[in-house]
DNA sequence: AAAATACATGAGTGACCATTCAAGAACAAG
DNA sequence: CTTGTTCTTGAATGGTCACTCATGTATTTT
């Protein structure tokens, strides 16, 4: 009986996504999203009932489902060792000094913007960084397996400093996208390991 | 011949300094300020020309002539080792897990929130982190010295990596303030270095 | 074709935003 | 005391904010 619903949500989202991602929470308007996604006020809050909020917390999702995977790459995968781990921070790296990849990643602007008022985003950023350490100890533990890092390196404990190590590198990258300096941030974490 | 300043410029830069810190920039209306300086928007906007902004950039500079040294503390000693930079980090994560000092750093909260946008906010923010990263250098070059890290680490080197885990143990702290996660972070850092 | 249902539209809501300005007030010099 | 200068005040500005709602529309069932 009802009329058809004229656009797809998880586009809108994923629209939504973008701008809060280059933009952030607050300095997006809803006219922006409104202007990103073609959908007019009254849609957008039918369809997404809680509004603009409800939209940031549907794009913090959606953005670990379609890019994190995608950042995360071979990281995840079950034999993933020394040169996945690595490969993961050159692609940060790279990431921050294309014009594409400036905006950082969504997950830490929120930690900073919002987790503070925001336990909802806060959870999600949580999440994230636990599937960050889950993963990076995995590889570290077969990198030290192999060789690849010295034996006294703990897996548990040099995956939490690594996961920091790369939200730092993002804050650094933020105010100073300058290739050297990331470089040789990568290249002495690593060293400090072999 | 004028009328004399019924108030004090810096004490109001202080005053705007902690609203920043605690809002962010964007989340702190002119209104936020008139409150908490007593200060009316007319003679605000007489004081500071350029307004809100131009408030925001001398909170950062107030920050780093204020806050920074105290947080530094004995870091930037010319003769600073291992336990100056110890002192440091376990300070952060002190401060991280108090009320007090949940909101982090005024100048990391900067680098996500304005550093893309606003490019003198984005010069403080490097200057900052130049700062750092030279009292690191010279504490970690120390630290080699009298045998306190392995003689194979390189101080430069290894000082841009704790910057950026420093910078890195905050993004968490933010969304997980949580004292067995933040102390092994800054435990395995250590122990990475010895 | 008529009724029922959900959707689309966009002007409208009041609140808040950063900023300005006209008017009055306080001081110092003459 | 008068005049000149700067400061203080707070109402007013025009803009934007997130959000709502009455009206019209498209589709399916009867």
């Amino acid at each position: 009986m009802p009329r058809p619903r004229e656009f797809e949500p998880d586009t809108v989202v994923d629209q939504a996504m973008l701008r809060f991602w280059w933009q952030g929470y607050r300095a997006t308007s809803v006219e922006d999203l409104v202007k990103a996604t073609g959908v007019k006020p009254g849609s957008l809050y039918s369809a997404f009932p809680g509004g603009k909020h409800t939209l940031f917390l549907k794009s913090l999702e959606r953005y670990s489902k379609l890019v994190v995977p995608q950042k995360l790459g071979e990281l995840e995968s079950p034999d993933a060792g020394l040169a996945e781990l690595r490969g993961y921070f050159d692609g940060l790296v790279s990431d921050l000094l294309s014009p594409e990849g400036r905006q950082g990643c969504l997950l830490v602007n929120t930690a900073i913007e919002n987790a503070a008022e925001d336990d909802e985003a806060a959870a999600v950023v949580r999440g994230h960084l636990a599937r960050l350490e889950r993963c990076m100890t995995t590889a570290l533990g077969h990198a030290r397996d192999r060789g690849e890092v010295r034996a006294s390196v703990d897996p548990a404990g040099g995956a939490k400093v690594l996961v920091a190590t790369c939200q730092g590198l993002m804050v650094v990258g933020k105010a100073n996208p300058d290739a050297t300096m990331l470089r040789a941030i990568v290249d002495n974490a690593f060293a400090v390991l072999a």
